[in-house]
DNA sequence: CGTATCTTGTTTAAACAAGATACGGTGCCTTAAT
């Protein structure tokens, strides 16, 4: 509607003061006037931000936005409230006193405010969803939308229930619209996203995640001096802002330790700091009064430090999602950047060891016997069972997800095969980021054809292409099997092509995750078949 | 699963190896004790 394309442009730039949208910008958000529900992939940085705002404006009524980290909240409070635009907002959370969350109910129900933040275990109280439910949110907005499909099961389970959660606001006939944003998200995570929070017509946006100005590289060691040698040797010879990240908090203060003594201005970062330090560190960083920073996966989200020149990997991620997320805080100015995985294959065990356990079946019978009468809280369910509080929400969350995809089969048998399922899947992710750690291809485009962008072209700037091993990407397009196509294998059964190369395949299957599988011994037998549709 | 640290065991009794054990990420929220 060219209608509608005029009134973004209007309120973008008379309100928010941006006289262009990037690419995705304008479409999600007249997607949204339209009536769709919105699935947006795009980059922080790319302004993901400014769709749910401008929308906002547009769709008369209470825009909700649900988001996971409160400081995060804060910050994009401060961000509409400035200078100014005559709009107001505010957040539901534990850190608003019972005076301030009355009052922002109040204003809300006067219609005096236009955003309500609040994280989802906020909707998991009953009290709190049906007072939001009397404000008729018009537009809800799930940001980091990749927790709910990263975070469901076990970490934070309300994540897992945000879809129901949202259904239980609708009170009219009319549901609110829904805007899910990311910055990553592979095409399983961009499926489950989709599903977890049951998008309507939706329209799935995505935007470029090639970073053509991040030369990836990948420095393998074989003990532990090698690797801490190769962090402080890369961080020394790097001018400018540099993140290191490290995969367990000893190690982060052991890496802080060290580059500090070698003459680095370092801030330390992870969970275990209490806020203040958090803080301190984070405006260290930004500021530039420290120029490195050694953390864990704790600093991530909502970092928006433009010049990092670096950003080092002292010991390998979990998956590439994670990788990928990571390594995509260096460089957002555009200006020549790099990512470095220092590599000891032994430090994928640690990956492999937070993967989520699968509940004994015992314990899945006493949750379900806990529910006979209906019962859904929590709480309840958990001082019925006699498991604890979060043993019994990941079994709640099995039990749902049973109960939705396989009606009438055991409800315990289900829901351990959806556990195992995802355990497999999370593995195979770790087994992916080996892939990448060990693959002579372009580094680029291994991560892009991870997230369904097949790149015809090499970066040139990773050690691969630099040092000549790369190979000319694989032509697909003719292949057998080509990317998306449906594909049932004789031993891992069905699933779908995500990568193409000349000798080889990777496959995500339903059950058991990410494969890679060699063509000249698919070809030996009747291995994979392609199916339809 | 791998690593660091503590415990036990052996052997030209102080040192060192083998064996046992503990630990490892991300954040809401609530509530009790300062």
């Amino acid at each position: 509607m060219p209608d509608d394309q005029a009134r973004v442009r209007d309120v973008a730039r008379n309100r928010f003061g941006h006289d262009e949208l990037l690419p995705g910008q304008e479409e999600a958000t007249t997607a949204l006037l339209e009536g769709y529900d919105v699935l947006l992939v795009a980059p922080t940085g790319a302004g993901k931000s400014l769709v749910y705002q401008v929308a906002g404006v547009l769709v008369k009524g209470l825009t909700l936005v649900v988001s996971p980290i409160l400081a995060l909240q804060k910050d994009q409070i401060e961000g509409i409230t400035l200078g100014g635009r005559g709009l107001h907002a505010a957040r539901l959370s534990s850190a608003e006193t019972a005076s301030e969350r009355d009052d922002a109910f109040r204003r809300a129900a006067a219609g005096e405010l236009d955003y309500l933040f609040l994280a989802p275990e906020q909707l998991a109280n009953e009290g709190v969803r049906g007072e939001v439910a009397q404000l008729r949110p018009r537009l809800v907005v799930v940001d980091e939308a990749h927790c709910v499909s990263a975070w469901g099961h076990d970490f934070r389970p309300d994540y897992f229930r945000l879809g129901d959660l949202i259904d239980g606001l609708v009170t009219g006939e009319e549901r609110p619209r829904l805007i899910a944003m990311t910055a990553t998200a592979a095409p399983p995570v961009r499926d489950d996203i989709h599903d977890r929070l049951r998008l309507r017509d939706a329209r799935t946006i995505v935007t470029g995640f090639a970073r053509p100005n991040v030369a990836l590289t990948v420095l393998r060691c074989a003990t532990v001096e090698d690797q801490r040698a190769a962090v402080h040797d890369a961080v020394q010879r790097t001018a400018g802002s540099v993140i290191v990240y490290c995969r367990t908090r000893p190690a982060a203060k052991e890496y802080a330790a060290l580059l500090e003594a070698a003459g680095r201005r370092t801030a330390l970062y992870h969970a275990g700091l209490g806020r203040r330090k958090r803080e301190a560190a984070h405006e260290e960083f930004l500021a530039g009064e420290v120029d490195t920073i050694v953390a864990t996966s704790a600093f991530g989200m909502g970092i928006d430090k433009p010049d990092v020149r670096m950003v080092v990997h002292a010991q390998v991620p979990e998956s590439p999602d994670t990788y990928y997320q990571e390594v995509g805080r260096a460089g957002r100015d555009g200006a020549p950047a790099s990512g470095l995985l220092i590599y000891r294959p032994e430090d994928l065990s640690l990956g492999r060891f937070f993967s989520p356990a699968v509940p004994r079946r015992s314990d899945v019978r006493a949750v379900l016997e806990a529910t006979s009468d209906g019962a859904v809280e929590p709480r309840v369910v958990a001082e019925r069972s006699g498991l604890g509080r979060r043993k019994t929400g990941t079994i709640l969350n099995l039990l749902t997800l049973a109960r939705e995809a396989r009606p009438g089969e055991d409800p315990i048998e289900a829901a351990a095969e959806f556990a195992e399922a995802h355990r497999n899947l999370e593995r195979s992710r770790v087994e992916m980021m080996r892939s990448y750690a060990e693959t002579e291809r372009c580094r680029a485009e291994f991560l892009l054809g991870y997230f369904g962008e097949p790149s015809p072209m090499r970066c040139d700037v990773c050690d691969n292409c630099r040092s000549g091993l790369a190979p000319e990407p694989a032509d697909e397009s003719n292949a057998d099997f080509p990317v998306q196509a449906r594909v049932r294998h004789q031993e891992f059964g069905d699933g779908v092509v995500t990568d193409v190369e000349d000798d080889r395949l990777t496959v995500l299957f339903d059950e058991v995750g990410y494969r890679t599988l060699a063509l000249d011994i698919l070809d030996q037998g009747d291995l994979l078949r392609r199916l339809r549709g």
